[in-house]
DNA sequence: ATGTGTCAAATTGTTGACAATCTACGATTC
DNA sequence: GAATCGTAGATTGTCAACAATTTGACACAT
């Protein structure tokens, strides 16, 4: 409900009311909170409530900077790999996304987009590093709704999905340069959206 | 308890035995429960009970790879503002380090130069990256526990504070390049003796 | 008008009891 | 003797009631 910007940022989590809604009892609803809370989605205020986590710009951009470290280590890990990714169903994500940009699907192709990153994190072979990268995509994921962030135009989708295909061929090349430089390109113009 | 190595690696915490030593009901235990597992430090298995996580020497390596990939960005930042490092209690953090090392105080040196690094990662000004870093190093300390890791020798002490030293003189002087590479092999030994 | 104290309602924190599930041990069968 | 089944005990999962805390409104004094 969090991810998909049920609630507005800062909205009070009632526990009473959300085991109604669910058809269950506090203390669940209470255990989840504890999750929730060192996931980073909600903020914890003793004897006051939790509530909607609040992610400023400064956050965000921190999130961010963070999350671009990791996402060097992936590729640079994947450079080392490059056999994984060519037996993945990374081409036919790529060709997929192709297809739905082409058509102006932006919802759909958005989704690809995160997919491919999300991927390329699981076939890094580190099960700590994808752990600790999805946290970050999860938090601004929840910045993203909370900036009623406008969807991405299709000339941006375009250019996304021609940067992964570029990404794609300079990792199975193993050209861990190359593909340190267009992830850098990309990275910055994705920061520059968000 | 987790971190001060209390319990032995793969252990069953019962809720009903920690709830009658620490003199609570269940519930609040059940709460921590799901806050440690976040963090990393047990495993859960539903309707069997929770666990001092076990971690590998495959899974060691991974955290500490992810752990490099943030001291580099933290070492990164702290280049761009070294009057924060110089304005801070890190000098006297060197000082007091290299005394008990040359006394052979093995235990306190090691404790500080865990101090270092977590001061470092703070004064980097990035919140994510220091709750991320701090995530990182619980789950380390707890694999030193569970390895039986023997206290590190009185010459690496004195290496790793002359490292430290070093650390501290490149970035300061806003050498980033110099201070990678320390870094570099600062990182690499202590990946070595882990 | 403004600040203060009191009180009631709402909400979170905690508890003990009960239900569901798993585990270990022993009886039974082949 | 080995394998299987069933039962009793232990442990986790869930719940509803109670205690503690906070919040907002209202009366009152300054």
């Amino acid at each position: 409900m969090l991810r998909n910007g049920i609630f507005a940022p800062g909205d009070a989590l009632r526990e009473a009311t959300l085991a109604n809604q669910l058809g269950v009892s506090r203390g669940p609803i209470r255990e989840a909170f504890r999750s929730l809370e060192e996931k980073g989605l909600v903020t914890v205020e003793k004897n006051r409530g939790v509530f909607v986590r609040v992610i400023s710009v400064k956050e965000a951009d921190e999130i961010f900077e963070v999350r671009t470290a990791l996402e060097n280590l992936i590729v640079s890990r994947l450079t080392q790999i490059p056999e994984v990714l060519h037996q993945s169903d990374v081409p036919a994500l790529l060709a997929k996304s192709k297809k739905l940009a082409a058509k102006g699907d932006v919802a759909g192709c958005h989704a690809l987009n995160i997919e491919f990153h999300e991927r390329l994190a699981e076939l890094a072979g580190n099960e700590t590093l994808l752990n600790t990268y999805r946290k970050l995509v999860n938090e601004l994921s929840l910045f993203r709704h909370q900036a009623h962030a406008s969807q991405p135009d299709a000339s941006s989708l375009l250019q996304s999905a021609a940067d992964h295909q570029e990404l794609f061929d300079a990792i199975t090349q193993a050209n861990k340069r190359l593909a340190m430089m267009i992830l850098k390109r990309h990275v910055d113009e994705s920061r520059k959206r968000l």
